[in-house]
DNA sequence: TTAATACATACGAAATATCATATATGTGGA
DNA sequence: TCCACATATATGATATTTCGTATGTATTAA
């Protein structure tokens, strides 16, 4: 894992917000993000593609459903990165997580 | 520290090389920043003055020099980040310090 | 087999980043 | 004061990123 391509990986909104989510959750389908970001489908799902790429996330299909989760061989280094940077800004993903849950008590897709 | 910004800031070759050489030893003048990483002059130049913009690194005039040292104002998690990254990728930073050696061992500029 | 849902990808336009080159500024010494 | 050196900044060309829209693929259920 070259440290520059993965800095560019969480040099975007979307991608840094999705990966601190995953990170946060343990795994997010692609559903779920879209409802917690408010953003369009075709824009989470190719900055999820470009996470999947660089193999820092993992997906998994369950039956409609894909489900994004960090890649298991990502380096300590940046699984902590992840990690502190997901605990220390939890002002950053506040909105987020609570169109997460808005949408979670209506209708859940998954 | 907005942590995009930020990461926007490690997401460019010559701005991660500064950071990481800086965070590890302290402080950095620019010209030994020039000869470590063997690139022109503006080119570190403006690198660095977008790092003095977002506020990661402060520079410190010492008559003809300036030195470089990161911002003491950043946050933990942003310290803990680079502390990490300089931690575990010293292969990325091996050929900068092997060029920052030889240039030292012949005449510093500083 | 048809329709609906969840997701992925292709493409061109617009925004942004990067670079080389040229020029400006600040400092110390003659 | 004038010059050389260290560093900063401005400019225009080029490359890269990002986005919306349109379209394609996989899966499930009727």
């Amino acid at each position: 894992m070259n440290p520059v391509s993965f800095y560019k990986c969480l040099s975007d909104d979307t991608r840094l917000k999705c990966l601190l989510l995953i990170t946060l959750k343990g795994e997010m389908c692609v559903c779920d993000l879209i409802s917690a970001l408010k953003l369009s489908q075709p824009k989470v799902s190719r900055h999820l593609a470009e996470l999947r790429k660089c193999e820092i996330l993992a997906d998994d299909r369950r039956g409609k459903w894909v489900f994004y989760q960090l890649n298991q061989a990502l380096p300590q280094w940046a699984l902590e990165v992840l990690r502190v940077t997901t605990k220390d800004n939890s002002a950053y993903l506040e909105e987020s997580l609570k169109n997460l849950d808005l949408a979670n008590q209506q209708v859940s897709c998954c």
